[in-house]
RNA sequence: UGGGGUGUGGCCAAGUGGUAAGGCAAAGGACUUUGGAUCCUUUAUCCCAGGUUCGAAUCCUGGCACCCCAGCCA
């Protein structure tokens, strides 16, 4: 099965697109694109815009752009250009020849510069950072108009031809638009466009001393690619307005509009860059692509399908509110589509043994299970069955409660394609009070799992051949944090779940496990979806998701 | 106390004047060689208060709540 990109939900944007169609805007064009700056790892909220430029880009036959936005020198670095374009090739967004970074524009928007100058637009200021805070003035109290912003155009030529020649140390000066000190929003009271930066940039190197800022930077690169529709997220309605002076004053015949809809937030996680290197740099998680982080290389580490993460992208919606979805959903997304498409295994995470004592000693048959219930095309695997095996500790109860199905002393239960088995004895260490081992017998009668007289059996547990079964170490991974909303109080490490990650390393699994690949996935029955770790020599599987467990929710409802 | 946004069930989200889609979660039931999957069933009058209208979540007026903005970050 694969994913229909194209076939968004429908939202808000869309109608913005079939009324600008309809009108014949951009000559019917839609042209959209993803600007992250490579300053960091993406993450599943960078995903969700992916999504849903690139979704709009296939959905009304426009194209889709990828656009480094690397103009500030002092925070970015190749490296994460190599990792952005590998998470959003693994997710399957496709920019086909169309990779581009703002620093290309250098050029054109230091000419672009120079018109505004010549048109009384810009200037050069000499205030120090201080106190071209001081001038902006205060949210309730508008700014006061620096005292160089009526220098001659010639002079502000001269000075901003003489800052892109390095003749002034970092911070110096900076060009700013000339536009309203008293505008009721901050971003139009002069802003700053170009800002020295006496330091290399890892593509132009020291080509350049001046960069320009974001607000300026942006609409120019969309305008320079054709770009139709620049989608963004809610904090930049602000910014808008001065987004649009930019091209008007710049006289662009059909200029980019902006848009912006809702980032994406998940309960039980962190979403921004900074909180997210927090949590690598003070050691709370195990890297960038620690399978409990929120980044695109976690979550393909944990295991996640790039559909089932499309599939949560979009139904998450594309609105204008502020929300927190909660993780149950993209749990519900990635166990859907690995119901399908995950073969089924047995494993035993907490073996307890079992001896089967009216089965042959030395005695080894194979038994056939299905490969996967929901496509019986794909057939069966054998598995081996012997006289001494491991179940699930779970699965025994010395004193079953009340609508315990599985094994108890006396109770007869079935084997997953093998057996009805019969606990007839069980040994328990006299200091710990653990059960330490299973004697059972089995009805010869009942091969396959199915009993000749009809007689019902109410627990199916999964079982492991002890001689054929392989060690292997299996990590559950829950939530990282036990607030749904870590930023809500406090800081947010104080929620981190203490819990996030059990390391199981007495595992036994089938055989077959033991051919499986790094990166492979799939469900353990009775227990969740795992991914063999793509980062780990010995056997190791990465739990993703667990099963729906309605047993061990009526557990906790008592 | 300035400006920009947003308010529909526990969480998302359609709806744009004609009598509240859908998904997730939750609950009940059926079925089941995974207590999985599947299948039924159940759950809101739309932030509040007025008003217009035969009729309002949708229009008007006035409130309230929450989010964003004072980087030479993006």
């Amino acid at each position: 099965m694969s994913k229909d990109y194209s076939a968004l939900k429908e939202n808000f944007i869309q109608k913005i697109i079939d009324q600008d169609r309809e009108d014949n805007k951009y000559g019917g064009r839609v042209h959209t694109r993803f600007p992250p700056e490579p300053n960091g790892y993406i993450h599943i909220g960078s995903a969700k815009a992916i999504l849903i430029n690139y979704g709009l880009a296939l959905a009304n036959d426009g194209k889709f752009n990828l656009r480094f936005d690397d103009t500030d020198p002092t925070k970015e670095e190749e490296e994460f250009v190599e990792s952005i374009k590998e998470d959003i090739k693994w997710l399957g967004a496709d920019w086909e020849n169309r990779l581009f970074f703002a620093s290309d524009y250098f050029e054109q928007m230091y000419q672009c510069a120079v018109q505004l100058i010549k048109k009384d637009k810009a200037f050069v200021c000499d205030l120090s950072q201080e106190e071209i805070r001081e001038y902006r003035g205060t949210l309730t109290r508008p700014g006061q108009e620096s005292p160089y912003r009526n220098r001659s155009i010639e002079e502000n030529l001269d000075l901003f031809a003489r800052m892109r020649a390095g003749e002034f140390p970092t911070g110096a000066r900076v060009l700013r638009a000339k536009i309203d000190m008293s505008s009721p929003n901050m971003n139009m009271r002069d802003p700053v466009i170009f800002r020295i930066q006496q330091a290399p940039h890892f593509r132009t190197g020291d080509k350049w001393v001046i960069y320009p800022m974001y607000d300026y930077a942006h609409p120019l690169s969309d305008a320079f690619e054709g770009i139709t529709h620049s989608l963004c997220s809610l904090e930049f309605e602000d910014n808008r307005p001065l987004y649009n002076w930019f091209l008007e004053n710049l006289d662009f015949s059909e200029p980019p509009q902006q848009i912006e809809f809702a980032r994406l937030n998940i309960s039980h996680t962190v979403m921004s860059k900074r909180k997210l290197r927090r949590l690598v740099e003070g050691g709370y998680v195990d890297g960038w692509d620690d399978p409990r982080m929120p980044t695109i290389c976690g979550l393909r580490r944990r295991g996640y399908t790039p559909e089932a993460i499309w599939d949560f992208c979009d139904r998450s919606g594309v609105a204008k509110t502020n929300s927190l979805i909660s993780i149950a959903q993209l749990e519900h997304c990635i166990r859907q589509d690995l119901n399908w498409r995950a073969p089924r295994m047995m494993a035993v995470l907490k073996p307890l043994k079992v001896i089967i004592e009216n089965y042959p000693e030395g005695k080894t048959e194979y038994l056939e299970t299905e490969i996967n219930p929901e496509q019986p095309e794909l057939g069966h695997r054998s598995i081996p069955f012997s006289r001494e095996l491991y179940i699930e500790q779970d699965d025994f109860r010395e004193d079953p409660p009340k609508k315990f199905f599985r094994l108890a002393p006396g109770r007869e239960i079935r084997l997953k394609g093998a057996y009805y088995i019969q606990c007839v004895d069980y040994k328990k260490d006299p200091n710990t009070g653990e059960i330490t081992e299973l004697r059972c017998t089995y009805d010869p009668e009942t091969r396959g799992g199915w009993s000749r007289d009809g007689r019902k059996v109410k627990g199916t547990a999964h079982w492991v051949s002890a001689a054929q079964a392989r060690p292997a170490e299996v990590r559950i991974y829950n939530h990282l944090f036990e607030r749904e909303n870590p930023e809500e109080e406090g800081d947010f490490l104080d929620h981190l779940n203490p819990n996030s990650l059990e390391i199981l390393s007495d595992c036994l699994v089938e055989p077959a496990l033991a051919e499986s690949k790094p990166g492979d996935r799939f469900q353990f029955l009775r227990k969740g979806y795992f991914n063999r770790d793509p980062g780990s020599e010995k056997l190791v599987f990465n739990r993703i998701v667990s099963l729906r467990d309605t047993w061990a929710r009526m557990q906790k409802k008592k």
